[in-house]
RNA sequence: GCAGGUGUAGUUUAAUGGUAGAACUCCAGCCUUCCAAGCUGAUAACGUGGGUCCGAUUCCCAUCACCUGCUCCA
């Protein structure tokens, strides 16, 4: 961005033009969630099929499929969601810190002895040792208060809990689950890959920047099997394809860069980061990880179906490696409305113009008759035309320069206008986004002529 | 979850213990033949709930939401 926004501008913006409305705001909103409005719904689906493109169908042996929100429960007892994710948490009622009760416990020992103890062990424990608060060193805690990160209902009328379900915390299980699925359907040989776009859900307390952090969210993620001895290639390979994928929608390089993790989560051998230099700072926007043998061996072990493969090249069988590169949509959505974001100077004046990839234009023609009266019916007949090649805005009121300015701030890349000449002559003057170019174009190659350039 | 800040039309804001004025935007009309022109008109706001008070947008309390910084998570 030439002008420096911030994330409340940008916000403003966004509510402002038709992007990201505040979730439930005439109810003075529901935290951390946000309604993608007109213009924010196109630009999502395009940046999916965005994704579709270069991550289904110009790869080889890639299927995308689109998994429920609710599965089995066994599905997360194998994932370790359900162990992993309700964290023990204690609260310092002298400085109101929040502790998480087996991390105390552990540094206190400097072990991991916390990790086999119950809620009640891990209460008494930091009693009978007085362990102190690291942050104000008094030893004065609340009870410990599991809170689980998976939102959870009920199937069925009664709240019973054998019936309990969760909505997904990720979308990687529904690949795996389906693994065996895929494979013979589609007759694939490793290393072969799952793609899904989808939604999940996070019970987070943990406030959110805007629609960076928020309890229900999308990813795009792209599961791909391999051979062990294959994966970490794939998997730097996935990092390298990621960032390239990310500069390909209109992010510039030097707003991105890799994150690796030392600290891995638990089914991870490696994980590294894209990251989307933010307002607040650098925030993660693509998560690649070697997820290893770990899900699908958990999943063999709890459902009692093998999941092997057998090597038609080897005839060997094995539980295939998985490397996992996951996209946070709704984060994307917002890296791009940044990086497209621009104030340009003009000779007495300026304009917002929001530069996206013209693939990712929630319109791609704005149609613009000169003046109402003499053009309007023209113009809208070669609306109708075009609108059946793809979005059209249609526009007739103000000033030209004013409708121009209109088209500019919600990132459309061609205004065409239908003057006298297309009436005599069925010529339009076509004019681009970024440059603020002109050509005349005949009325029937702009549908043609825009296909070409709106390509992703 | 902690600390701080903010909350008045779509946006930016003004004033006020006696229910609010503007600019831009948007809409309608006039005008206008290529980059936010002009004129006329119209619509539109005190986050929510309590309390004090004759009376609260204003003072107090609570709550909700957003922003900033932590913390947490990945």
């Amino acid at each position: 961005m030439d002008k420096e926004i911030s994330m409340e501008q940008m916000t403003n913006f966004c509510k402002n033009y038709g992007f990201i409305f505040q979730g439930s705001e005439i109810y003075g909103g529901l935290a951390n969630t946000w309604d993608y409005g007109p213009l924010g719904s196109r630009l999502k689906n395009n940046i999916k099929d965005a994704w579709r493109k270069r991550f289904i169908q110009q790869r080889n042996n890639a299927y995308e499929i689109d998994a429920d929100i609710l599965m089995h429960p066994k599905v997360w007892e194998a994932s370790g969601h359900v162990a992993s994710f309700s964290d023990p948490l204690i609260d310092c009622k002298e400085c109101k810190m929040r502790h998480r009760a087996d991390n105390l416990i552990n540094d206190f020992t400097s072990s991991s002895i916390a990790d086999s103890m119950t809620k009640e062990e891990m209460i008494n424990y930091i009693k009978e040792n007085n362990i102190k608060c690291p942050n104000c060193n008094k030893s004065n805690f609340t009870d410990i208060r599991e809170f689980n990160l998976m939102f959870q209902t009920y199937r069925g009328v009664t709240n019973d809990n054998k019936n309990v379900v969760y909505l997904r915390p990720e979308n990687a299980q529904g690949e795996y689950v389906n693994f065996l699925n895929v494979q013979r359907s589609m007759r694939c040989k490793l290393p072969f890959s799952i793609g899904q776009i989808g939604k999940a859900f996070r019970n987070e307390i943990t406030p959110g920047n805007f629609t960076f952090r928020t309890i229900e969210f999308e990813q795009m993620e792209y599961q791909t099997f391999c051979k062990k001895g294959e994966d970490m290639e794939l998997y730097e390979y996935f990092k390298e394809y990621g960032k390239k994928f990310f500069i390909d929608l209109g992010i510039k390089e030097e707003d991105l860069r890799f994150h690796d993790h030392e600290k891995l989560a638990h089914y991870a051998s490696a994980a590294c980061d894209i990251e989307y230099k933010f307002p607040f700072g650098w925030g993660e926007i693509n998560g690649t990880h070697n997820r290893t043998d770990f899900d699908l061996s958990a999943h063999q072990k709890y459902s009692s179906i093998s999941q092997t493969y057998l090597d038609p090249d080897t005839n060997e069988k094995y539980i295939p490696y998985i490397i996992e590169s996951t996209y946070g949509l709704d984060r994307t959505v917002l890296a791009i409305l940044f990086s497209a974001y621009h104030v340009e100077k003009l000779e007495n004046d300026e304009r917002e113009v929001l530069k996206l990839h013209p693939f990712l234009s929630p319109y791609k023609v704005a149609v613009l008759p000169l003046v109402k009266k003499y053009h309007s019916e023209k113009a809208k007949e070669i609306y109708k035309k075009l609108s059946n090649c793809f979005m059209c805005s249609y526009d007739e009121t103000a000033s030209i320069g004013k409708r121009y300015r209109r088209a500019d701030v919600i990132g459309t890349p061609f205004c065409i206008t239908i003057d006298n000449e297309t009436l005599n002559s069925n010529t339009v003057t076509l004019r681009f986004r970024d440059t603020m170019e002109q050509i005349v174009l005949n009325v029937d190659e702009v549908a043609s002529y825009v296909e070409d350039k709106i390509k992703f």
